[in-house]
DNA sequence: ACGATTGATTTTGTACACAATATGCGTCAA
DNA sequence: TTGACGCATATTGTGTACAAAATCAATCGT
């Protein structure tokens, strides 16, 4: 230490700089995903308010780090960034969900195609394995466990169709989609994703049946997208947080809950 | 060196804080903005690296701001941020170009194929207007006001199409193309997208069309990849990485070429 | 009593300082 | 002469302090 340290009064780091231990790795990663998770798993609702201390303190950061995972969170969409007012978990407009589903349908319809042409049998099995993994989770009622399934299959797909370009487009619009199933769900529908339609899809594809794929797909899409209700116009999390009734505390201000 | 004159004057701070004329908007957009103009541009090549200080105080402003500007380049995929060693420009390999390519003939596809049905006849005018301000620059030989307006027509015609989704993930494909073309174009061809076919393409767009509006677009990606020499194996931005032959820097690091 | 306004508090935005890492250069030994 | 090592410099990473803006609440005027 060349110079002497007059000044090193008050360090609250958590974790001390010169640590080498804990560097490896930013710590905004960790946040970035751990809010992605929360997002992914329903935990965090549409509209509600994400302040950057509190996250900070949380989960043992400085805000910088917050800030940077709102950055990538707000480039995947996953979060609204308003100027001067900060960031609040996405809302997708029906419009746009609308939209959403009509791009997966093209995208991930293109992605099949491709795939079911090509697949290997080292892949068909691995696809196998992750139909029967879902289906484990949904028959042991772990609903959340089996919704992070249902999206990595499809993310999986993606990736295995060797488009680099199209997996990282659809990773986004996939991870979107909680999002606006969170908003609009309909009550009465509980399932995400059925399963017997990915197992019908692998078939598809273990088949080299790309146009079966193709049309199994979509339609998996389609039935995803009839679940929810936003053929009308007053949806369901917008009366939600009118009103307060968002279910998880009283004491919130009425119109947005926070953290 | 094409771009990024390093070195204005040392104005030590150009803008002072508390001047309340400057504020309104944030400082990194217009950082955002010029560089990813000199990336779509071809002023800024693949590969180039960008000095967080260098640009400060060339745009008059903070590290912040460049920092946040990168963020967002990064997200856009225009730009490579390599822990502890700083931004360079993009330099899309053969693959990821060719995915890219493939990705924009599906989405592209499906958004003329929208169009084609909807359109408005407003909205062809405009289409008409377009091309006709590109086919102006091109006879006047503004190649890089054409180059801008090329990109423009993708741009507009997705906006057209209506599809929110589709039209963001398009804007991201539309500004790497350029990348793809300054790191694999073939030295004998010049032009980036022939006029002919935008016309081409609006007049099946006019007539709704859709089928060979598809058609047109898809062959008109493909003729825009062909004129790319990523065929072999060695691609002029390698050979001329290797050689340091790049005409911005002998400087560079010698033997990589890709990611 | 109700609505608008203003002041206090909370929350976000940004510049800066310092630390950690990478890079380049000069030196030394084989 | 060549390669490696280590020091000096340059560049990026991050925490913190301060400023600006928004939010909330209480007060005042009508």
């Amino acid at each position: 230490m060349p110079a002497l340290r007059a000044k090193a009064p008050k360090v609250p780091q958590a974790v001390s700089r010169t640590d080498p231990t804990i560097a490896p790795v930013p710590s905004s990663e960790s946040v970035y995903e751990r809010i992605r998770e929360a997002i992914l798993d329903h935990r965090l609702s549409p509209r509600t308010k994400l302040k950057e201390v509190a996250l900070a303190e949380l989960f043992g950061v400085t805000r910088s780090a917050v800030r940077h995972a709102f950055a990538r969170l707000h480039a995947m969409k996953l979060i609204e960034l308003r100027p001067n007012r900060g960031a609040i978990v996405a809302s997708p407009s029906i419009a746009e969900s609308r939209d959403l589903f009509a791009a997966r349908r093209t995208i991930e319809g293109a992605i099949v195609d491709k795939l079911a042409r090509e697949v290997s049998t080292q892949q068909v099995k691995e696809l196998r394995k992750m139909v029967q993994r879902e289906d484990h989770a949904y028959r042991h009622g772990e609903m959340r466990e089996g919704l992070k399934l249902s999206v990595d299959f499809h993310r999986v797909i993606a990736t295995m169709a060797g488009n680099t370009v199209f997996a990282e487009v659809l990773d986004q619009m996939v991870s979107r989609t909680p999002l606006v199933v969170a908003a609009y769900r309909d009550a009465t529908r509980t399932n995400a994703c059925a399963n017997r339609e990915h197992a019908d899809l692998v078939d598809a594809i273990a088949a080299h049946d790309a146009d079966a794929a193709v049309r199994i797909m979509k339609c998996h899409l389609c039935s995803l997208e009839s679940q929810l209700n936003f053929a009308d116009d007053t949806p369901a999390n917008e009366l939600a947080n009118i009103f307060g009734l968002d279910a998880r505390s009283s004491k919130m201000p009425p119109r947005r809950s926070q953290v």
